[in-house]
RNA sequence: GGACUCGUAGCUCAGCGGUAGAGCGUUGCAUUCACAUUGCAAAAGUCAGAGGUUCAAAUCCUCUCGAGUCCACCA
């Protein structure tokens, strides 16, 4: 053995070893087990984006392969199952990108080739990925590995909408949507991105009345005026209709009362434009008011705007607000006003509020089922704290569009009949009555020739007959693909998976996405399962750059994790991260903290090579694999003492991961190792070795490289093959 | 407007009701010994601030001040 552990070599070396030797493929064989039948382990990986390579944060699923790791040794038949996920209009916006450098876009290309182009990039960019979750040591199931984009997963999306649009809880509506005009699609509302901004707050004369927006460009899309119903100011106005002043002339607005609009603010009058603010869409249904929109999916005004037509909202904007002025129809401008707006989160543009016929989910339902199996216990919280966010979400859901104007998706399985797309149709679905806005009940016609299938084209129109069926242009939002990850991982794995590792163990995340994904993946796995989807939900926090700010490539400040690993070796880069953070919370990137992590690789390799000198060579003395044999041959009373603390770590180490504690079993380890094993004991037993002493410390040496496996595999398997043991340590059982 | 996290030694962070802890850094000593990627030891904190509960508070409660995050339809 080398004086000093070098990792570069070892990891790649080892984990072929691994792979090829078929350990990360569970053994479910119950002839193979011994009689008893062990509960099995599952978690599937959150699969990352194929679009991009990893970044450093991807390292904390370090915690899923320390469970998994711990429970193979255990004995239970363990599946950890990787995956990739398309990343719909994520993808799509990255490949935009690259498409820009080359002074190319997306309108360049028609939808086949389009896609085609971008599948090409993401089957590149997954290898790169898979490596590196292989150079970190994760011990995933390779042979069960699943892309959202391949086939069997796609029917399995198909089904379910078909399934839930049977079911009533999809529906056609033409709503407001968060519209970004600069990626050219919709976004759903936990999308959107806000940030507070000043802004003119313009106090502009409506006939007899005045009223504060920081939309003047929009007015030509109002079709009311809002007052507070108990506003004594306005009361004898509501109902009656005013002639308002505008710079394209004159018209007559009708007024109406509502609770929505506080007296407080502005002026206590409010214009209703129910085509470009979701506080006026809903009021509008209120009150009948009708929709008129004004602003155009190019994000220019349209022919209602008049001579502004043609003219972007911003512009549109300035020019409005000067002709105002000139016609006096400004009274002041309060240019300090607050407020938030919301942004497309991928390129930062404002979004604006738009009215288009999406699908959406109706989510009271599932969220329903969903609170209720969190507050029986059935899915519990690590840390707990995130329970409180996953409910809220949930008690105050939102229905969610899960229609996307981009290719590179799963296509929604919706066909429309081209002559009946204007006729109401009767169905047997419930969709008809879907629900808009807040309660109200309202009769759609949004389900006009629409077919919804489980993925193949219908033939004819179930209607009138027709051929002519289009299928509808969009994608579906890539959530709603990931929150079936579980079910539709297992049913098209391996034949029996699903009865066997559903539901699963543990879904280990970061916090971010718990309502994007896990929440998601609750409601829609107990809809389409009857079961939910996992059992434990275990959160980790974010990997921030050294000084503590949040890692991002348009900051310039995201790390390889490769670099890292190849500098420091993955067993260090692995402790690391669990070691002194308390799990869940975020962290900086530490390389003083890795630099004493990879030290302490160092000192176990030393620790064995020790031991390698010291080795008894007598083979009738055999490695003693439990606790309670070891004591039986202890002698010397300082032997008895350290095989009574190891038993004792033992316990506190299979506790500590059965409440994911990572950060405390690994300080517990670390100390323990190093500053009582090594310290301590080794420097004792030094002084007197002999035959049985050497075959304790031997033996106990074994039980802590078995505790520390699951946090440092590549240097306790090398140690372990080193000292000439049989086999592989990942494989060898839990120390008892 | 709600919810949450954090503010503890120079730095990074544990601890979360019983006389302040770790790693790194700093200082001193040791060393041909498995490991100088080592060992032993030392210096270093009125635990953000104020008030309260308690025999006892970094730890529980309230408020204040800072850093950050998430949710929410105030024009």
């Amino acid at each position: 053995m080398d004086k000093v552990y070098n990792h570069k070599g070892v990891e790649e070396k080892l984990y072929q070893q691994w792979e090829k030797a078929g350990y990360f493929t569970p053994k479910i064989d119950p002839s193979a087990s011994s009689g008893q039948e062990r509960k099995p382990f599952t978690i599937i990986l959150p699969p990352p984006n194929a679009n991009a390579p990893l970044h450093f944060g991807h390292a904390m699923y370090v915690v899923e392969d320390i469970l998994i790791r711990y429970h193979r040794m255990k004995g239970d038949p363990t599946l950890w199952l990787p995956g990739a996920d398309h990343a719909g209009f994520e993808t799509q916006f990255v490949f935009e990108k690259q498409l820009e450098k080359k002074g190319k876009s997306r309108f360049d290309y028609d939808r086949a080739t389009l896609y085609q182009m971008i599948w090409d990039y993401v089957q590149e960019n997954r290898k790169g990925m898979e490596n590196q979750l292989r150079r970190l040591g994760f011990s995933l199931d390779w042979t069960r590995t699943k892309f959202t984009l391949d086939k069997d997963i796609v029917q399995i999306v198909h089904k379910t909408f078909k399934k839930m649009y049977d079911g009533g809880l999809i529906y056609r509506g033409e709503r407001l949507v968060n519209y970004c005009t600069h990626c050219g699609t919709s976004f759903s509302d936990l999308e959107v991105v806000y940030e507070e901004r000043q802004d003119p707050l313009y106090y502009i004369k409506y006939g007899p009345l005045v009223l504060a927006t920081t939309r003047p460009e929009t007015k030509f899309g109002d079709t009311g005026i809002a007052v507070n119903p108990k506003d004594k100011r306005y009361q004898k106005l509501v109902g009656k209709e005013v002639e308002i002043e505008t710079v394209l002339g004159k018209a007559i607005i009708r007024v109406v009362a509502d609770d929505a609009v506080d007296p407080e603010f502005g002026t206590g009058v409010v214009k209703i434009t129910p085509s470009h603010d979701f506080n006026d869409f809903e009021i509008a249904q209120r009150h009948n008011l009708s929709m008129k929109q004004v602003i155009g999916f190019d994000g220019k005004m349209n022919e209602h705007a008049g001579k502004f037509a043609g003219m972007y909202v911003g512009q549109a904007r300035k020019v409005i607000i000067e002709e105002m002025q000139q016609k006096g129809l400004i009274e002041k401008i309060d240019d300090k006003y607050i407020h938030r707006i919301g942004l497309c989160y991928k390129c930062k543009n404002v979004l604006e509020p738009l009215p288009l016929e999406q699908w959406f989910v109706r989510m009271e339902p599932l969220a329903k089922r969903a609170i209720e199996v969190v507050k029986k216990g059935k899915i519990k919280f690590y840390p707990q704290r995130h329970e409180k966010t996953y409910l809220n979400f949930l008690e105050n859901i939102r229905d969610w569009n899960i229609s996307r104007q981009i290719v590179w998706g799963i296509r929604i399985p919706a066909w429309r009949c081209q002559k009946c797309k204007n006729q109401k149709l009767k169905s047997k679905n419930t969709n008809q009555n879907a629900k808009i806005g807040n309660n109200e009940e309202m009769e759609q016609s949004t389900n006009n020739g629409w077919v919804v299938t489980d993925g193949t084209k219908p033939e004819k129109c179930p209607n009138c007959g027709s051929a002519q069926l289009e299928q509808d242009e969009d994608t579906f939002d890539t959530w709603f693909s990931s929150a079936q990850w579980p079910f539709a991982t297992l049913q098209t794995a391996k034949e029996g998976d699903f009865g066997t590792f559903y539901p699963t163990t543990v879904l280990e995340t970061m916090y971010d996405i718990l309502l994007f994904w896990v929440a998601r993946m609750v409601m829609v796995g107990l809809y389409v399962t009857g079961e939910i989807p996992f059992q434990n939900v275990v959160l980790h926090g974010m990997v921030k750059d050294p000084l503590g700010k949040k890692m991002s490539k348009s900051k310039g400040n995201v790390v390889d994790p490769l670099e890292i690993v190849e500098q420091y070796g993955a067993d260090a880069v692995r402790f690391a991260l669990v070691y002194g953070t308390a799990f869940g919370n975020d962290q900086s990137l530490s390389y003083p903290k890795l630099e004493a992590m990879r030290k302490f690789t160092n000192k176990l390799w030393n620790m064995g090579r020790f031991i390698a000198m010291k080795r008894i060579q007598n083979s009738k003395f055999k490695i003693q694999n439990s606790v309670q044999e070891i004591l039986e041959i202890a002698t010397h009373k300082n032997d008895k003492t350290m095989v009574k603390r190891t038993q004792k770590l033992i316990k506190e180490i299979t506790e500590y991961l059965d409440g994911y504690q990572f950060n405390y079993a690994a300080e517990r380890l670390y100390d323990f190792v190093w500053h009582e094993f090594a310290d301590k004991y080794i420097e004792d037993v030094k002084k007197r070795i002999d035959d049985n002493s050497s075959l304790i410390l031997n033996s106990l040496f074994i039980i802590l490289l078995k505790l520390l496996h699951p946090f440092t595999p590549f240097v306790t398997e090398e140690i372990y093959q080193q000292l000439k043991f049989e086999g592989s340590l990942m494989m060898q059982p839990w120390p008892k």
